[in-house]
DNA sequence: GCTCGAATACTCGGGGACGGGTGATCGCTG
DNA sequence: CAGCGATCACCCGTCCCCGAGTATTCGAGC
């Protein structure tokens, strides 16, 4: 009971058990059929594991075991009430609800400053070109998926990656000309701590530019006592807070 | 050696670590303080393995525990010369490659038929709600954080997801309009699949709307033999799924 | 009629993430 | 000075994920 939404083949497997029972091997091969693998994470040992997870829950349950010539046994499964139930509202669920969801782009961009603004610019362009290619990849897919017939009700997913991947492309696009334009705000900071850094030395605080402490106001005098430990000297400021 | 880049925490304690020798305590203070938590997934379980894991690797290195007061010990790690590098290595890498990235709303999206077309556009309403909240709260918080002296450089990574949110928000407007016009290409067929599914019987197939084989042509004989329709025709078909 | 490759159907063991503990300490208050 | 809550620092058991492997069988071509 009370089972925890984690991976969404498992409400693939619903999804597809609301057509017809099937059998695993079956739900694969139909989820590759219809480009959905495209959209959510698909192999094999997951996939066994997720139905025996469903079944344990009761959310499915085994109609039989066919053979047919000398094939192995293939056990096909179907719907139970309860995974009819719980298909609708997990569904309902994700379209409904924006999730927290962590990209590694978006990584990257936080841990930006690591990087010299220069090697920046020139990754940056990098993925410009990778997205690029991406688009047109995806573009030509999309065209004979289309082809084969399948209809665009099918295929809303892509347009929405689609989507996305341009509003992205654009926008680095745009960072890239702030960068190369120098009318980024906090540029010469972002060099200066980067030197000191990669010299070994301890980066300059956000004092420079104005920062005065590592915690919001609220958290105040509460601090991580000691950060100041290792090679600096004896200062006054025994939080330098980006330091 | 030739270790998986799995999670980027790993990374931003590469990062954290360049800057200045830290304990693990400390890693994650930081990136709270930094608003790094909002960008990259932060729990304890996973930071001190994480740690451990870097440590086996080579990447990091423990130069001593510091007992203060009467606190419990901490270790503090640095960063090694093969750490420096693999951080250079894998954050290019994050910025330069787009990566394949699997959301839960693009789950939601491609298995959006099994819902009755209504409901679908009621919830996709939900959702533009949710996101509008959403995108006041996170101006709101940056307010506050810019107020706090945060600089430009340090939160870029906003700017991205602010962007992409937005983005988001303008394409699930559109498709809603194009739910409630009629506009959309295939709207009847949702429907009629929709009712016999959820009236248990067999879904029409794609035939009725010109779609034919499961399998894209070149697949061509390799048939996962039931997919047509069981229901339809005669049945000579030997596996028809459940008794 | 034989071989090669692709498809079928699943198994298994390692590894990593995650969330919920667990003490111990510190500061404040009455 | 006793008690209370907040903070510090870390560990561990569980669950789940995943990718590589295996054994079989069908079909196409020579």
């Amino acid at each position: 009971m009370a089972r925890r939404r984690g991976n969404p083949l498992a409400l693939a497997v619903l999804a597809l058990l609301f057509e017809r029972p099937m059998h695993p091997y079956e739900m694969a091969s139909t989820m590759r059929a219809r480009r959905k693998e495209e959209s959510i994470k698909l192999n094999y040992g997951s996939l066994y594991s997720v139905v025996d997870g469903l079944v344990k829950h009761g959310l499915i349950e085994a109609v039989g075991v066919l053979r047919e010539g000398r094939r192995p046994e293939r056990t096909v499964y179907e719907l139970t009430e309860p995974g009819r139930l719980e298909l609708f509202d997990w569904l309902s669920e994700l379209v409904s609800t924006p999730a927290r969801e962590y990209t590694s782009f978006e990584a990257g961009l936080s841990l930006l400053p690591v990087l010299p603004p220069e090697e920046a610019v020139r990754l940056l362009e990098e993925r410009v070109l990778r997205l690029e290619q991406h688009l047109h990849m995806d573009e030509a897919l999309r065209e004979v998926t289309v082809k084969q017939g399948l209809p665009r009700l099918l295929l809303i997913e892509w347009e929405y990656t689609r989507m996305l991947r341009r509003a992205e492309l654009d926008w680095v696009k745009g960072l890239i000309d702030e960068l190369r334009e120098g009318t980024f705000e906090g540029l010469d900071f972002w060099r200066v701590w980067h030197e000191r850094c990669s010299a070994g030395l301890e980066p300059p605080g956000l004092e420079a530019i104005g920062y005065v402490a590592g915690y919001p106001a609220d958290h105040g005098a509460a601090n991580s006592a000691g950060s100041a430990g290792a090679g600096s000297a004896g200062d006054d400021d025994p939080e330098a807070p980006i330091a």
